[in-house]
RNA sequence: GCGGGAGUAGCUCAGUUGGUAGAGCAUAACCUUGCCAAGGUUAGGGUCGCGGGUUCGAGUCCCGUCUCCCGCUCCA
């Protein structure tokens, strides 16, 4: 089946059996926003669990942050995010692309410097070992005059820019009659601002009411708490902050599903560390993030490593780890060396000295950063599109069957087990019913009693409970029952005394943590 | 935002030149039975995305709007 086909149908399910929902759906929906259902709530919690526990449980040097969504309007001036994510965007009718306004223009000049080179090689070439280029630049006509417009341009575009003059910035594309590259059409749209941050009011009169963003990332609350946290926790470098929180982004286009949504969660972790070691630690952490998707199980042929080769303004090394997606491979999380940037732009802004006395070199310094971060999403998306399988099975007549199935790593699924008497009589619901009560305090678990036994196993299959027990005429006698495995298919007989020991081991988070 | 496609029951979909809303699966109750979906009987559930227009009459034709899917940009 194709690719899109599956993920149609993953979508689909995932609504179906109370994963997930589009939002406000009964007043026709809100654009990329989905609602996590009763099962979906539970597998996104298991998600995080895993995350954090692999993070603070595991690290003795990594400590926990939640802190709030609204923060001071000055952290996004420092983080770069006021500049960054304010894009004056112009279209191509023609070619339907999309470009940054003042990028098409740079590059404008840019072709016109190429011109000015090219000429002064040429005279180079021309005058030899005599040629004075400085002196040729002055007097050159030709050069002058591509100096010129060069000059005039680039005044015309800071004063655009510095006004948020959309409409000079249109402007200047069409009096230098730039053209798509693509189609070479001059045929262009309005320039458009596109701020990526939403922003609210704070305050609850109009006059003192101060514009704050909600925060595009969560990594900007570990930097402005770093020094609370080391101070009070009494953090030696290398330590490390974790954070999970919600996150907001007004894309101009957000799709495919819970993939790319406006509101959305992640999972950060920043590790502090002396400058000159970060490297190292970037290695580090691009192997334990690695080893922590692959535990769970679902191949390592669907995870890589995409190494950026142009960096981010605050970077100086950075990769992806990207999982095979239905519609193909996509980032998942994003590993960074992010330098000192953060906080040296924080300690600049805010007047404060945001730095780390270290005891061994005796001496104070900002201290480098290392950065992972997932988005929990799409860590939702990738499980439940590596799990979902759709099987060809026989039946014992010979003839075809199929069962959908949802192979959740046992941690991660929602209901652990299910526990169902083989008939509706002869005292089998209420032994049943009495282990339910038993369980329930160690794991979610369901009890079901209708429709055929097969039935039954296949409902449970589609939410991807790992294990269901069956209560059957034999119980009475011997206190046993059979444990179905989701997976396999096949069952075990054991004591009703042994479940709590066996299911645990199986569904426990040490197991998983065990792995890494 | 621009271009293309789509929206009918929880899910998948049918619905003819415009003539009173359908199926399968799912759900609930009861009966039967029992170890891998699709036995029997019955029931609930839709103002056909929303708003307007044309018409005696609109799921069907026209306009607007919202949402979803694919592509362009950005990213967790």
């Amino acid at each position: 089946m194709a690719q899109e086909d599956i993920f149609k149908k993953l979508v689909s399910h995932c609504k179906e059996y109370g994963y997930v929902f589009p939002s406000s759906e009964i007043y026709d929906g809100l654009s990329a926003v989905y609602d996590y259902g009763q099962y979906g709530v539970e597998l996104k919690n298991n998600i995080k669990k895993y995350w954090w526990d692999s993070m603070v449980l595991l690290n003795e040097n990594v400590v926990g942050l939640d802190s709030a969504i609204f923060m001071h309007p000055t952290i996004w001036k420092a983080s770069g995010h006021v500049d960054a994510f304010n894009d004056p965007l112009i279209d191509n009718k023609d070619s339907k692309k999309r470009y940054r306004a003042d990028v098409l223009i740079e590059e404008h000049i840019a072709k016109i410097e190429d011109k000015i080179s090219k000429e002064v090689e040429k005279a180079r070439d021309r005058f030899g070992e005599a040629f004075d280029e400085k002196k040729f630049r002055e007097t050159n006509a030709r050069v002058l005059a591509n100096q010129a417009k060069i000059d005039e341009i680039n005044a015309r575009m800071a004063k655009a820019l510095n006004d948020n003059n959309l409409t000079e910035l249109r402007q200047i594309i069409i009096d230098n009659e730039i053209v798509d590259p693509i189609s070479g059409s001059r045929n262009w749209t309005e320039v458009r601002q596109f701020n990526l941050m939403f922003s609210t009011e704070m305050g609850s009169t109009a006059e003192g009411a101060n514009k704050i963003f909600l925060r595009p990332e969560t990594a900007q609350g570990i930097f402005v708490n770093f020094l609370n946290v080391q101070k009070t926790g009494r953090m030696k470098l290398p330590f490390g902050i974790a954070q999970i929180g919600k996150a907001f982004r007004n894309e101009i286009v957000a799709r495919q599903f819970i993939f790319r949504m406006r509101e959305f969660e992640q999972m950060e972790m920043q590790y502090f560390v002396q400058p000159g070691t970060e490297l190292d630690w970037f290695r580090d952490w691009k192997e334990k993030r690695m080893k922590w998707h692959t535990a769970l199980g679902f191949g390592e042929e669907n995870y890589r490593f995409h190494d950026h080769i142009k960096l981010a303004h605050y970077a100086n090394a950075a990769t992806d780890i990207e999982f095979k997606f239905p519609f193909g491979f996509k980032e998942v999380e994003g590993i960074h060396s992010r330098t000192d940037f953060d906080l040296k732009q924080h300690q600049s802004y805010s007047g404060k000295k945001i730095q780390y006395f270290d005891p061994d070199k005796g001496e104070s310094y900002i201290p480098f950063v290392i950065e992972t971060s997932i988005g929990v999403d799409r860590m939702f998306l990738q499980v439940v599109s590596a799990s979902y399988a759709e099987e060809e099975l026989k039946k014992e007549d010979g003839s075809a069957d199929t069962r959908v199935v949802l192979r959740l790593p046992s941690f991660l699924a929602p209901v652990k087990l299910a526990v169902m008497p083989l008939v509706r009589k002869d005292g089998l619901p209420e032994i049943a019913e009495k282990v339910v009560q038993d369980l329930r305090f160690n794991f979610r678990c369901q009890y079901d009693d209708k429709d055929s036994i097969g039935r039954r196993y296949r409902r449970q299959d589609a939410i991807g409970t790992p294990y269901c027990i069956t209560i059957d005429h034999q119980t009475r006698d011997d206190q046993t029952v059979t444990i179905r495995y989701r997976d396999s298919m096949q069952q075990d007989r054991v004591k009703i005394s042994q479940l709590v020991d066996i299911i645990d081991e199986k569904v426990s988070i040490k197991t998983l943590l065990g792995k890494l």
